[in-house]
DNA sequence: GAAAAATATTGGAGCGCTCCAAAAAGCGGT
DNA sequence: ACCGCTTTTTGGAGCGCTCCAATATTTTTC
């Protein structure tokens, strides 16, 4: 590959000079541009390579977005809620002329992965590892982090998981709904996790930051309606996997109303009901959580627990990008009520108790 | 920022020593090692700056992707199309350990985005304006482009998007269509641009060259069932456009069955088609193009020419990542039937010729 | 205990570029 | 032909790092 100096010496001027004719051209004598353009046409010198740019001016104007969890890209696009996210990062980098770089990594690559990338910050979408955040720590860069609070010295935005929670816990208990169960959200790749009532590994759940806010809520309004979270199952399920919704049925028959985590497992427990032919929300009600465009458009409509995923991203790139006094964010949450929830089902129908 | 050289002088050791210390640690003496990293640590130096190292090694270690169309990549997120390229391309730099990097800008700073834009390489998603693959081509660096076939020199990759016509036509007149509208891709943001039979500028779009063969395909089958293409109303819209479905039941009510060019417009068809309460494929068939997931989830699923989206991206990735001789594929499409088509309804509704 | 071998550490060169102060060239007027 | 002025061109310094041959230090061997 031809440098400034070949082009400058086949031409006959110095380096400077061919610099100049293509970053400001207009510095250089006509002629002379037409020579050394000439020159490098001939060379196939194809401009100034960014990578010597790169270490004089120091910015790689580009951001890293790193997927939700441990998941790779192409998992985080297939997700409804990760594809919203990217396309709010990517507007926001959009409107600032920078490049989104899209951080990958398995387990095992991910800190190198972080300490490499030629990114001026970093987007943490939803990360619960915590050797992520050190290894961008460490970077000292700017970074915003999703869904996790990283105390005041962290760019942070969360959504208000908890009045969420209550608002759909509310809105069914409204509806005459007193037999729930919880699909959670499994941190690691594998098979549900089946949590019944009175067992004592229920513990652990509180663990986790994300859903302990949202089981949080739930506990707080099925204790208005006189229930206790005690009573209900919770199932931790990988997103994506297709198994869920089986999980749910196969555990749970008598539930009558079912809360989940995300609208990615809200539908795949749709399309599970649909293939054992399960009414909904004739015999069991369905509610989503995020809000995901595709929450919209499942048979029935979901009823989930909205926010402005696409926003929260855009917010986060902006603060990346800005640099500035690190803020935490919370944003507010929205029942969305659609076709996925109904009164339970007629109580003439047996029932164990689950 | 602390360097290197910084963080020698105040572990009172060279240069060299502390970057073995981070990247050959084996290399140094424990104890010298645990002064350098103590000094580090005190000066608050995150490991060595990728910048530096970028210059020497000569490798950006990620590739470029640049949207299909003029798209934004917000928008690009948003198609259900460019989602299943984006995975693609996301899984094959996964697999490579490289970062994949989305390229962005307007139509004034595409051009510099690309020039300046911090990769070995690039894909570039169905681009229609000859001005990127130019700049592209500037720099010199190995490049893919997908659904347009830029010569020997160039990779590319595309679809059988003739067979894949022809099939679909095939497919509709078996069942007895005999009057048709296509629905086909504006290349640029506007309303739909309705071209009658007979109407002259309809010449113009046998220029774009993907449409072309799709064009040639639709009209190879109907020329078997003793049809002409020249009476089939073409209507462009732009991807993504909610209005695409109104301009066609607006512009062409007596056809029975409509070819669309991309499953996100058929979707948009099968959606003003629930909103106006049209039966499909009772009162009019559908037909999508690309196969995407979404096109299995419709109500009613959408039979759709389909291939391997993502699989395309990812060839098309490693041969970028590859860097070997360029090559030019051709990827076979499918005819997969779903419930959006069926007989054409019933003669004795009126109609007026379209 | 000295030489040889093995191990640790050093610092110069150079990656391709931009910036900038200084030198050179061009120009109009005397 | 020379001066002062403006416009153009030059080439050194330096961005932060890695590599590597050379040098310094420690360990082993006889």
């Amino acid at each position: 590959m031809p440098t400034l100096d070949d082009v400058g010496r086949a031409a006959g001027v110095s380096r400077g000079t061919v610099s100049n004719v293509f970053n400001r051209p207009e510095l250089v004598r006509p002629e002379l541009r037409e020579r050394v353009q000439e020159a490098a046409r001939s060379l196939g010198y194809g401009g100034p390579d960014p990578k010597g740019r790169l270490l004089k001016e120091g910015k790689f104007n580009a951001i890293g977005f790193m997927p939700p969890g441990a998941y790779a890209i192409a998992e985080m696009v297939r997700s409804p809620y990760g594809r919203e996210l990217l396309m709010g990062a990517a507007s926001a980098c959009d409107a600032a002329g920078a490049t989104l770089s899209l951080v990958n990594g398995t387990d095992e690559t991910r800190a190198a992965s972080i300490r490499e990338a030629l990114v001026d910050g970093f987007i943490l979408g939803n990360v619960v590892d915590i050797d992520v955040i050190a290894s961008v720590k460490r970077r000292r860069l700017p970074f915003a982090i999703l869904e996790s609070d990283a105390g005041p010295d962290v760019n942070s935005i969360r959504i208000d998981a908890r009045s969420g929670a209550v608002a759909a816990v509310r809105h069914l208990t409204g509806l005459g709904h007193k037999r729930f169960v919880i699909l959670s959200i499994r941190r690691t790749v594998g098979p549900a996790i089946v949590h019944m009532p009175g067992v004592t590994d229920r513990a652990l759940l509180a663990g986790f930051a994300l859903d302990h806010q949202r089981l949080q809520g739930f506990d707080e309004a099925l204790a208005e309606a006189g229930l206790s979270i005690e009573d209900v199952p919770v199932i931790e399920t990988t997103p994506g996997d297709p198994a869920a919704g089986a999980a749910v049925f196969d555990h749970c028959p008598e539930a009558t109303a079912i809360m989940t985590m995300s609208d990615w497992q809200a539908i795949t427990v749709l399309d599970e009901a649909q293939r054992r032919g399960i009414a909904i929300p004739g015999h069991v009600s369905v509610v989503g959580f995020d809000g995901t465009a595709e929450a919209a458009r499942t048979m029935p409509p979901l009823t989930t627990v909205a926010h402005d995923i696409a926003g929260k991203a855009r917010l986060a790139a902006e603060m990346v990008l800005e640099n500035g006094k690190p803020r935490q964010m919370v944003m507010p949450v929205e029942l969305v009520v659609r076709g996925s929830t109904g009164e339970p089902r007629s109580r003439l129908t047996a029932f164990r108790s689950c």
